[in-house]
DNA sequence: TCATCACACATGTATGACAAATTCTCGGAT
DNA sequence: ATCCGAGAATTTGTCATACATGTGTGATGA
């Protein structure tokens, strides 16, 4: 199993190609924002994502490594590889309040960064971007209407947002603060379609007031439309916390 | 050199000290962030770190995997690691004009961060904190009045009130960013002390009404101070690009 | 029932080997 | 002397294996 990565010879450059490191770290970090690992759970063991990447140790280790350095994972000796769990009830309770609100805290410095790339990209926007937002906004669309979860789109619709800034820091960041980024996701049970397909239209509505700024290259409109997204993104994972901790306290 | 990684055993947390990688990476990441190599240069071949560092390849290629992931070097096979260099003139010029703008990219992004990190650090500072900020402040006049460069005691500030913040993205973002964050200090020779040191001051006094919003908590002078303060930033960079053009075409 | 210990498993580090890309060097041809 | 190309040296990319160290778990025995 030597030459596995001989092939390969076009710039396939754009995703996770150049490297197999990359390959795999694009795969895990894809996994971890897809919510398909949530906060705390634990990842497959190096030797397991070995035998499923097809690839080396080293190259694991090198791609958690990667992600590790981005807040996404957090590794402990003996025990395994795990998605990083702002949330005291799920990883041991031993940081008691400090990191209670590390949801909010991603939230805190999302919320000057989108409300800038927002702004940006109402002035910079290609056709193309603007044709992208608006396909990603039909996208979460779809999935209320056949009730699926708006995660994943979300997220696309907030990193096409960040990519028509056409500076690349923003994606980039956007794509480092990992799991938390539509923190509720991990909270709310699939329960209670009804209030559920309220809240997705609310936010669908929000999303719409900032694509249409955006649209019409009103930067100012952009970002107090992204502003009012984020607060409200705030305001409700307070009141789901406040919940939260009705039932369990 | 079997057991390298024996002694450590007390928790000597707080820097990077967990693990090989950790101390090694860190150690790599504060020689870049503190300009020991600039933009564009080649750091040592794993080979070397090898050795300077009494650590396997593995641990450095881990090490350096991270510095990858966080954008602070690209690594060419064959050829070497380089810290990123966002400079045209450095880096071959294949991306002609897309990438000129790098360094303004970084400050773009900064600046709405830092902005709410002052605003932050003004609501939430502790004594510590604030003194800590003060104790920077200090530095800076004492690298001007003996004609050093304040590039790292600089970037030393901006953390302190991103770590003011209580919310460790602030500092972790900030530490992302790299050379960049000063973007200056890789262009301006070292001569012209005259014009250099009335700069510095400049730089001086915008960070003193910064410090002293903070002090007195009000957060909206200490966001309007840094929003000043960039601004300043990104003016003086663009004009120092300006001349550079002049010079070289 | 409960404490203890052994063992399996997971990550941390070291080492050596080879592949592939780049750079350097040197000798030959013009 | 200059240009050019072949090959050597260097450097990163990946693989395989071995051992060290930390964690969890279940069997064992009191």
């Amino acid at each position: 199993m030597r030459g596995e990565g001989v092939a390969m010879q076009g710039k396939d450059r754009g995703r996770g190609s150049g490297s197999l490191v990359s390959r795999v770290g694009e795969s895990l970090r894809q996994a971890i924002l897809s919510g398909q690992y949530a906060a705390g759970d634990k990842l497959p063991s190096e030797h397991e994502l070995t035998e499923t990447h097809s690839v080396s140790r080293t190259v694991v280790r090198e791609a958690v490594a990667a992600l590790r350095s981005d807040g996404l994972v957090e590794v402990r000796q003996g025990a395994g590889i795990f998605v990083i769990s702002p949330d005291p009830a799920l990883s041991g309770r031993k940081v008691d309040k400090a990191r209670v609100a590390s949801d909010l805290e991603v939230l805190e410095i999302r919320t000057p960064v989108e409300i800038e790339a927002a702004g940006l990209a109402a002035l910079r926007r290609s056709p193309a971007q603007e044709e992208a937002i608006f396909e990603c906004h039909r996208k979460i669309l779809h999935c209320i209407e056949t009730d699926q979860s708006i995660r994943e789109a979300d997220l696309e619709l907030h990193v096409a947002i960040a990519e028509a800034t056409n500076n690349p820091l923003f994606k980039h960041f956007l794509e480092s603060q990992g799991s938390a980024i539509i923190p509720q996701s991990r909270l709310v049970p699939e329960t209670r379609t009804a209030e559920q397909t309220a809240y997705r239209k609310l936010i669908h509505r929000e999303h719409e007031a900032i694509i249409v700024a955006i649209s019409d290259r009103d930067d100012q409109a952009a970002r107090n439309a992204m502003r009012e997204h984020l607060v409200g993104s705030q305001a409700r994972y307070r009141n789901l916390l406040k919940d939260l901790r009705s039932f369990t306290s």
